[in-house]
DNA sequence: AATGGCCTGGTG
DNA sequence: CACCAGGCCATT
C-alpha cells in the first residue's frame, strides 16, 4: 500500500535525520529479511556516511560512498523510520542501523516481508535499477512520456499504470484515482488514448499525487509515518475504496470489478470513465 | 501479456 | 477456517 506519496512522506520525515551522518553499527539485522547476513551488511555499511538519500517511484536509494547504495522498498507494510536507541520496538524489526553516537537509530520494520532492505554495489545497482527497469517517477511524468510508454501499449491503462516500467511510483489507490481525475476507463488500451486524453491523464497523474504528498499520503490498513502521524489523504479519495457507494461527481453506483487486471480491485465510476471516448 | 507465488495480519 | 490485502518478480 505504500506507493509514490507514503514513500515520499517517508523519505522527508527521514532525510534530515540521515544524510550526512554516519552509520556507527548495524546493531540488529534479521536474516530472514534479505540474503544480506548481519556480518555482510555491517562491512558494508559501517563507519559509512550517509550522502543522499533519493526516491524513484516507491524505491529509496541511501547513497554511500564508493558508489554503494542501501536499497530500501516498503512493500505492503513496511516502516522505516528513526527512533531514540532504548525506545521500545515494534514487532517485526528487521533491522536497525545505529547513526553517530548511537543514541539514535534507523528502523525497518516490516510484517508481511513484501519490503527490500539490501546493500548494492554499482554493478548490481545498474542490473536490477538501470535504464529500462524503472519507467519516469510519477510525480513529474510528462505527456511525452506517457505517449512513449503507453502508446504502443494493448494492454488495458489499469495494467500499464501499475507496471512500474511505464511509470514509477502508482500502486492500486493512485492509478484508479488518477484514471477517474482523468474520466477514463480502466479498460481503455493505452495506444487508443487521444493527445488531449494522454494530456488529463499526464495532468490527473501529477495532480493527485502532488495533494497526496500536500496530505502526508493515505493512511489506510497500517501506513504510519515516523512517530506514527497517520496521513491524510484518504479522506480525500474519490473511488479507491467506494464500491457501491455513489460517485461524488455524478451519483451513479462506483463499480468494483476484479477482472480488468486478475486479482487486482479496480474501482471506477461507469458514468464518468465510460469504456468508449 | 497474463498468471502464480511470495508473505502474514486482519476480518467474516 | 477461508479469504483478502498487493508490489514485484519469475514463469508461461
Amino acid at each position: 500500500m505504500p506507493e509514490l506519496p507514503e514513500v515520499e512522506t517517508v523519505v522527508r520525515d527521514v532525510r534530515p535525520q540521515t544524510v550526512g551522518r554516519t552509520i556507527s553499527k548495524v546493531v540488529h539485522a534479521s536474516a530472514k529479511m534479505s540474503d544480506q547476513p548481519r556480518r555482510e551488511l555491517a562491512r558494508g555499511l559501517e563507519g559509512e556516511r550517509i550522502l543522499a538519500l533519493d526516491r524513484h517511484g516507491k524505491w529509496m536509494f541511501f547513497r554511500l560512498p564508493r558508489s554503494m547504495t542501501l536499497v530500501v522498498h516498503l512493500g505492503m507494510t513496511g516502516r522505516l523510520a528513526i527512533y531514540a536507541a532504548d525506545a521500545p520496538r515494534l514487532p517485526h524489526t528487521h533491522v536497525r542501523l545505529a547513526l553517530e553516537d548511537g543514541r539514535f537509530e534507523l528502523r525497518f520494520c516490516d510484517p508481511r516481508r513484501f519490503g527490500e532492505f539490501g546493500l548494492y554495489d554499482r554493478s548490481r545497482f545498474s542490473a536490477r535499477f538501470g535504464a529500462g527497469k524503472l519507467g519516469p517517477d510519477a510525480r513529474f511524468v510528462t505527456k511525452s512520456q506517457l505517449s512513449q510508454a503507453l502508446g504502443r501499449s494493448g494492454r488495458n491503462l489499469k495494467a500499464a499504470l501499475l507496471d512500474q516500467k511505464t511509470v514509477a511510483g502508482l500502486g492500486n489507490i493512485y492509478v484508479d484515482e488518477a484514471l477517474f481525475r482523468a474520466r477514463l476507463s480502466p479498460r481503455r488500451r493505452g495506444r487508443d488514448l487521444s493527445g488531449p486524453e494522454l494530456a488529463r491523464l499526464t495532468a490527473a497523474i501529477r495532480s493527485v499525487l502532488r495533494q497526496a504528498i500536500d496530505r502526508h499520503g493515505s493512511s489506510i490498513r497500517d501506513f504510519l509515518v515516523g512517530e506514527g502521524t497517520p496521513g491524510e489523504y484518504h479522506h480525500y479519495l474519490q473511488v479507491y475504496g467506494r464500491g457501491n457507494q455513489p460517485c461524488k461527481k455524478c451519483s451513479t453506483a462506483i463499480e468494483l470489478d476484479r477482472r480488468i487486471v486478475s486479482g487486482r480491485a479496480s474501482h471506477f465510476c461507469p458514468r464518468c470513465q465510460p469504456d468508449e471516448p
